[in-house]
DNA sequence: GTTTATCGTATTTTT
DNA sequence: TACGATAAAC
């Protein structure tokens, strides 16, 4: 592919842009914002823009500096820089924030307390560690759990806070319990253990840039050019990053769109590029308007759901291939009557799809959160139609693949804690809490690490003879391996390790359900470790690049979250469970803040936008949520789409308004307020009748939400439209 | 001392 | 439902 594109006209690439777009690929000089709409074009201007910078010798490919946020983005972006420079691409420094600042740390890990090999955790053992000091110190903590104290200590990382320099008024609620102290603590800890955390990589890397002024000046000089993906998703910590890095050429790139701002929760702030012009002095903002992704009536459905939104830079998406006589399909609403329903007559549709010639790779499925891919996955295998849930629980996070590498990770550093408490039992060989206990105390007293701990203790007779000989085995085992180490590869000491604990027997031995998938999966990791020459090169890899290899393969329909979809696109859209406390998501609504309902709108604009020709909304009026019926209105998000661009279908026997009538359906009707005056007279104590629950009595009513005491079906939350007056 | 069973509770998004 | 913490059984 790199010789079919190459062979084109040296300038093909510069020509095909529009007057924007060229703009802001030759604008190279500077500080520059580029505002860039949904499918406007972003990352051809990118890769256009580093492949300019290149073509015109402005700077080495090693003085070109680009960051992203996910993986994906910073795969692709290599791959079409490559399409046009070819393999000058490969020195251009092109990653994640995480994976660049953790080259930057590799090379000076020294200068923040840690050692050239330290391990990067991931937040299983971030939280597991935190647990331990919290144990360890005895602190009180007024019942806040260690999940939320975990994500306080990040949140100050995002914004680039160490635990000496926290402000009274961050701790918040949280200010009656010394949480700085122990933040304190779990940094110390994570020093000790040679260990970072995702926030640490950035934190740390930010400390050595504020406290080396050569080394600054070393990266400053180095990156003549730096370009930033996804601007709306820095956080404050690396917003301080780029600015250090960035002060000498000031040729800083950023794109970015603050209608698709949707990770505040992870730091994010929106702020960053709301201020770009005034933080960077005689800088230049282009905006890119023109889609090229989806049909005119796709974008009047986003533009209008997006203009409820008050916070924003404000831009205008038009079709550049607009024209009034094509205006594209109009949106399909569908409301049915319950979750399963809802699956089936998504899969039917996609059915419908595919026997009109579209092929399954076209379709994805957004869902607002993981678990709603369930009921899809479910209906799609009894369709026989191939799917693939991306963003799912991934391939490096599955049980046995992190037990595997624990073990690596023990093998390859005898003070990894963390890993070795992992796997000390694992599989079950008779050492429990009470020897683990004593091989913590002792190390601590003597401040050794967990495994020479276990060792020292092997010298006397502190452990039952049992015990002991286990114990043995494991240590002499794991300085077989370490011989190993440099002399076999990756693979081969896995498949050792493997062998030698017995895995495998284990789970066969083991006739759950799911045993077998995780053989398949430790066969499918020992085969993935083949192209890596050194374990410690793996093991960076593993914590940086969490996704496993997406596989080409065949064709097959996408399910994501729509967090995971930003950034790519496919014909059909579907767009299920718009209902209120699913989408918007209930703790968007509990949330004091304003800006969380708006960053759920974003979340449906980035919905919205993927779609090149056909949108699918579908909302259900009951949901079974733990094994407890629940109804819930539509969206509100539905109430802000254009209703002349809405094909609405209403499920026989799902009553609107107490009519049965969908043609006479309109969006309107979904606000309460006009939705209150056609609607039959209920009153408490009143005898009704409902399709699936049968009859029963009113016992309280709010708003349109109605309490009813079934004969048959016990008490349920019941929306009124759905009751009717018994004959 | 270790393993298994039961109970109760908290449920987003991800580098 | 699914996981984690605690209680009973091996």
């Amino acid at each position: 592919m790199l010789i079919d594109i190459k062979n084109r006209q040296p300038k093909d690439w510069l020509n095909i842009l529009n007057p924007e777009q060229r703009d802001a690929v030759e604008t190279t000089e500077g500080p520059l914002l580029v505002l860039s709409g949904a499918g406007t074009g972003k990352t051809r201007v990118l890769t256009s823009r580093i492949a300019f910078i290149l073509e015109r010798n402005l700077s080495k490919p090693w003085e070109v500096l680009a960051v992203t946020f996910t993986n994906r983005a910073a795969k692709e972006m290599q791959l079409r820089v490559g399409n046009i420079v070819g393999s000058v691409a490969d020195s251009i420094w092109i990653g994640t924030f995480h994976s660049i600042a953790a080259k930057i740390l590799r090379k000076y890990p020294k200068l923040v307390g840690l050692e050239n090999d330290f391990t990067i955790l991931d937040q299983d053992d971030q939280l597991r560690l935190l647990k331990q000091i919290i144990e360890d110190n005895r602190f009180d903590l007024n019942n806040f759990s260690p999940k939320i104290l975990m994500s306080w200590i990040q949140f100050c990382k995002d914004k680039g806070l160490a635990p000496e320099n926290v402000p009274f008024e961050m701790m918040g609620e949280l200010s009656i319990c010394n949480v700085t102290d122990l933040y304190s603590k779990y940094q110390d800890k994570l020093r000790s253990l040679n260990c970072v955390d995702f926030g640490d990589l950035l934190l740390h890397c930010l400390n050595i840039f504020r406290d080396n002024e050569e080394v600054l000046r070393n990266y400053q000089d180095k990156f003549k050019y730096i370009l930033v993906d996804e601007y709306q998703d820095t956080n404050v910590c690396q917003y301080l990053w780029l600015r250090l890095i960035s002060q000498k050429y000031r040729n800083l790139c950023c794109v970015g769109d603050d209608d698709q701002s949707i990770y505040s929760w992870r730091g994010a702030e929106v702020e960053n590029i709301l201020r770009f012009e005034n933080d960077y002095e005689n800088s230049k903002v282009i905006r890119l308007e023109r889609n090229y992704r989806s049909t005119p009536n796709i974008l009047y459905a986003a533009s209008s759901l997006i203009s409820n939104n008050k916070e924003r830079l404000g831009k205008n998406l038009t079709a550049a291939n607009s024209n009034d006589h094509e205006k594209g399909d109009k949106l399909t609403l569908r409301g049915v009557w319950d979750g399963e329903q809802e699956a089936l007559w998504l899969v039917s549709e996609v059915e419908s799809l595919q026997t009109r010639g579209n092929l399954l790779s076209s379709i994805a499925v957004l869902v607002r959160a993981g678990y709603q891919t369930l009921e899809f996955e479910e209906k799609f295998i009894n369709a026989a139609i191939p799917y693939r849930v991306f963003g799912g629980p991934r391939f490096y996070e599955r049980l046995e693949i992190k037990d595997i590498i624990a073990y690596l990770r023990c093998v390859c550093s005898d003070r990894d804690d963390l890993a070795f408490e992992r796997i000390i039992n694992k599989p079950k060989r008779g050492i429990g809490e009470s020897t683990l206990k004593k091989i913590r105390t002792n190390s601590r007293v003597y401040g050794v690490s967990l495994m020479q701990s276990s060792r020292d203790l092997l010298e006397t007779d502190e452990f039952r003879p049992q015990t002991k000989k286990n114990l043995n085995l494991l240590l002499v085992f794991f300085s077989e391996w370490r011989k190993n180490l440099n002399s076999s590869t990756p693979a081969d000491l896995v498949n050792k390790i493997i062998e030698d604990i017995g895995y495998i027997e284990i789970l066969q031995k083991d006739s759950s359900q799911d045993s077998q998938g995780r053989i398949d999966n430790l066969r499918e990791f020992s085969r993935s470790l083949e192209d890596w020459d050194t374990v410690k090169s793996f093991l960076d890899h593993v914590s940086l690049v969490m996704e496993n290899e997406v596989k080409l393969t065949n064709n097959f329909v996408t399910i994501m979250t729509l967090h995971a979809a930003k950034g790519s696109e496919f014909d059909n859209i579907f767009l299920p469970g718009w209902e209120e406390d699913v989408f918007p998501h209930r703790r968007s609504l509990d949330e004091k803040r304003v800006g969380a309902l708006e960053e759920e709108r974003r979340l449906a604009y980035v919905g919205l936008t993927r779609a090149r020709k056909k949108v699918y909304i579908s909302y259900a009026a009951n949901r079974r949520v733990y094994n407890q019926w629940q109804s819930n209105l539509p969206s509100r998000f539905l109430s802000e789409l254009p209703n002349e661009i809405l094909d609405i279908i209403t499920e026989t026997g799902v009553f609107i308004g107490g009519k049965q009538d969908s043609s006479s359906f309109n969006i309107s009707d979904l606000d309460q307020d006009k939705y209150q005056k056609n609607k039959i007279n209920l009153s408490v104590g009143i005898r009704i009748f409902h399709q699936k629950f049968g009859y029963g009595k009113i016992i309280s009513i709010d708003n349109n939400k109605l309490s009813i005491k079934f004969e048959k079906a016990g008490t349920k939350k019941v929306l009124s439209s759905f009751v009717e007056l018994p004959p």
